[in-house]
DNA sequence: TGCTCCATGTCAGCATTCTGACATAGACTC
DNA sequence: GAGTCTATGTCAGAATGCTGACATGGAGCA
C-alpha cells in the first residue's frame, strides 16, 4: 500500500509538497465557498477589494497572482452577479476603479469566515510559532516581498 | 508605492503568502519547459511515470493533485506526441498502465534538470536546512503524508 | 506636435481544472 | 445469479489560467 502510494523521492522535493498543500488548501477553500457559488478567485477578488476599495482590474490581477486577462472575467462575472461595480468610463487614464456592491461586501463577510477556518484547519497541526516560521520561510522566497518586511 | 502595493495584512497569512510562492514556483517553471513545448502538468505526468512506470490514469492523478478528469486529457495529449503508450484494452480490470515511449523518456531527461533549475533558484534564499525544515512543516499540514513518515 | 513607452482594458484561442454523469470491471454478499 | 460497492476510464460543460494580440490614455522627450 504504502509502496503503491510512493512516488520515489518526490516527497522530498519542497516543490512537490508545497504543490500539495496548496491543491489541498485550494481543494477546502473549494468546499468551504461551494454553499456560497463562490470560486476561490471570486473570493480572492472580493477580499482584495474589501481590504482595498477601488483597485482596478489590472492592480486585483497582481495582487492574485494571475494576470489581467484572466482578472478580467472573474471580474466580468461579479459585476453580472452584482456583487460588484465599475464604472463605465475611466476617471482618468484607462484604469477602472473597482468596488463592492453592498450584496457583495455581505457575501464577503459569510466567506471570509468559511475561508478563514478552512484556512484554520489546514494549518493546525503546526504551533502558531511554527507558522509564523513557516510564513517566514516562505516569504524570504519572494525577494520583492521580502523587501517589504 | 509601498502603500499602494499593499494589500492589507493578507501577507500575514500563511495561505496567501503560500499561494503566492506557489504560483512564483509555477511560473518559473512555465519559463522553463516552454522551450520544450512542455506545460507543468505535462511535465508532472512525465515525471511521475519516469519514478513508476505502468501507473494508471486514476493514480497519476492522485500524485499530481488532479482528478482523474483532468488527468485524462493530460495523458491524452502526451500520448498524441508520441511520448506515452497505453494499451488499448486494460491487462485486468479498468486501469490502463500507462508507460513513457523512448521520446518520452527523452524529453523527460532534459525538462528534469531546468525545472530542478527553476526549483532551486527560488528556493536558493533559503539555507538547506531551512528548506529541509520548510518541506518537513509543509507536509506536517498533509495527515496521511505525515503519517508515512 | 509627433513619437515612443508604459500601463490599461478587452478579445481570442488553447490548456487545464473542476463537478456531474455514465458505463464497466471485479470483488463481495446473499 | 443478482445486487451492491468500489475503482476505473471517458464524456460534457463551465470556470479559470495562460499567451498573443489589439486599441487606447497619458507621460515624457525632442
Amino acid at each position: 500500500m504504502e509502496q503503491a502510494e510512493r512516488v520515489g523521492d518526490l516527497e522530498l522535493s519542497v516543490g512537490y509538497v508545497l504543490k500539495q498543500v496548496h491543491a489541498a488548501l485550494r481543494t477546502a477553500m473549494d468546499e468551504a465557498l461551494r454553499p456560497l457559488e463562490l470560486t476561490v478567485p471570486q473570493y480572492a477578488c472580493l477580499e482584495l477589494l474589501g481590504r482595498n476599495p477601488g483597485l482596478s482590474n489590472s492592480e486585483l490581477a497582481r495582487h492574485a497572482f494571475v494576470t489581467r486577462q484572466s482578472m478580467n472575467l472573474v471580474l466580468r462575472r461579479l459585476q453580472e452577479r452584482g456583487l460588484l461595480a465599475r464604472p463605465e468610463q475611466a476617471p482618468q487614464g484607462r484604469a477602472l476603479p473597482t468596488d463592492l456592491t453592498r450584496e457583495g461586501r455581505a457575501v464577503l463577510r459569510e466567506a471570509s469566515v468559511v475561508v478563514r477556518a478552512a484556512e484554520k484547519q489546514l494549518f493546525s497541526p503546526l504551533s502558531p510559532e511554527q507558522q509564523r516560521r513557516l510564513r517566514e520561510d516562505l516569504a524570504a522566497c519572494l525577494p520583492a516581498v521580502a523587501d517589504q518586511y
